[in-house]
DNA sequence: GAGTTTGAAACT
DNA sequence: CAGTTTCAAACTC
């Protein structure tokens, strides 16, 4: 059985949060410029976190660039960057960036530069075509190129040399990073995890990763010391970004869903994999086992646990650090509101603070989002009418408040 | 590190 | 669609 109602928590794992998260909450829960338009090719306008706002570990973003529909290239799913943009993010198809089953995919595609522009940076969407896709640029560290040791651009074999290398495109947990001069066509991909070894990035202070799956380490790698201390509003490298975790497929050629990699649309790189095809040597049999998979590929549908409780990594929700909701089919769900104690001590959380803001945190904010997402979702399928659609969504908000109250009077906060 | 458990994906 | 098998990650020792 699962739980009834919105998902909703208050890990304080994820209000330790970050930059991809807190991109997240911005994009979908701030009053600030957000346009949710699911349907249209770009819907995301943030102004972001304002300079003072810094979590742990992260670094702020005061010049953060408002992608506007009019900056959109349709046809090459590239957009358009002033010369100097410290931020983009780019959301497409639909702003959806569910937190339990995001894949994040970025396949270059260099695209012609516009005549009238002098910069412009090519995205393309991931096989899983209804995917979203993060897309994140920062200025990066000029005097400090970063090394390029292996790129994941499927027809390109070299990475060039010539490239200037001052934005960094991070594909938030996608462990894909791209190096993108604005004005270059087309991003250089590599390896995060060699970028930030190269780059010199200590570990991070353990800041949870909202948006990841099993694919990704859950930490995030800040710069080093001495670097992120020094950032400016001229100068902002902020390295914070997903690690993909290898795989170490042995039977799958990690050409099937049972591989993290591939069933998040990445080829592997640094992965412990045995006769693996999901590379830029195997494309043609990449390509096929993408066309096999993309009509099967994971969606959102809830889990289905026996035995776990939910309240192990087994479970795709506990994992992703959210709640069973009523799409799943477990038993015996230890993973909904009531156990929101025994969760937060899974997760080793210690809620502390009193007041509403223990309550209402950038979590459960986000949680709320992510509900009425998805429920805006389901509703568009389901519905018959947009008003009923419209109730569907609103139930569920209503039905998130009344576990926030509830939550609210269990920690005292009155 | 080896073995076990678990649940999703794939198959029948 | 349901049951079974395969698979790889999570977990335990």
């Amino acid at each position: 059985m699962n739980s009834p109602g919105a998902q909703l928590e208050t890990p304080q794992s994820k209000q330790e949060s970050i930059h991809t998260g807190s991109s997240f909450l911005n994009q979908c829960c701030s009053d600030s410029d957000t346009h949710v338009n699911p349907g249209s090719a770009v819907t995301t306008a943030w102004t972001g976190p304002s300079s003072d706002v810094a979590l742990p570990g992260t670094v702020s973003h005061p010049h953060l660039l408002t992608i506007q529909p009019e900056m959109v290239d349709l046809l090459n799913m590239g957009f358009q960057c002033p010369s100097q943009p410290t931020q983009c993010q780019l959301t497409y198809p639909n702003f959806f960036l569910g937190p339990q089953f995001s894949q994040y995919h970025l396949l270059s595609g260099p695209a012609p530069a516009p005549p009238d522009s002098s910069c412009q940076s090519s995205v393309s969407a991931s096989w899983f075509t209804e995917e979203p896709i993060l897309y994140s640029m920062m200025l990066g560290d000029q005097q400090n190129p970063i090394a390029v040791d292996q790129q994941f651009q499927e027809e390109q074999t070299e990475v060039p040399s010539h490239i200037n290398q001052h934005v960094l495109c991070n594909v938030s947990g996608g462990g894909q990073a791209a190096l993108v001069n604005p004005c270059e066509p087309g991003p250089v991909f590599l390896a995060v995890e060699s970028a930030y070894r190269d780059e010199g990035l200590t570990q991070g202070k353990g800041v949870k990763l909202l948006g990841t799956s099993s694919q990704y380490h859950q930490t995030v790698y800040p710069l080093s010391e001495g670097r992120d201390q020094t950032v400016s509003m001229k100068h902002q490298a902020t390295g914070i970004t997903g690690i993909r975790k290898p795989c170490h497929c042995t039977r799958s050629q990690c050409v099937k869903l049972y591989c993290e990699c591939f069933a998040s649309g990445v080829m592997c790189s640094n992965c412990d994999c045995s006769n693996c095809r999901n590379n830029a040597e195997h494309v043609m049999n990449r390509q096929e086992a993408i066309k096999i998979a993309g009509g099967t590929s994971r969606k959102v549908k809830g889990c289905n646990c026996k035995r776990s409780g939910c309240l192990k990594n087994y479970c795709e929700c506990f994992e992703a650090n959210i709640m069973c909701t009523s799409s799943c089919r477990c038993v015996g769900c230890g993973n909904y509101d009531d156990s929101s104690q025994m969760r937060n001590k899974e997760k080793t959380v210690n809620m502390t603070d009193k007041g509403p803001a223990s309550v209402i945190t950038p979590a459960v904010v986000e949680a709320v989002c992510n509900n009425l997402l998805a429920q805006a979702e389901e509703a568009e399928r389901e519905a018959p009418s947009p008003t009923q659609a419209e109730h569907m969504v609103l139930d569920e908000f209503g039905q998130c408040l009344s576990q926030i109250v509830k939550a609210m009077f269990k920690n005292n906060t009155f």
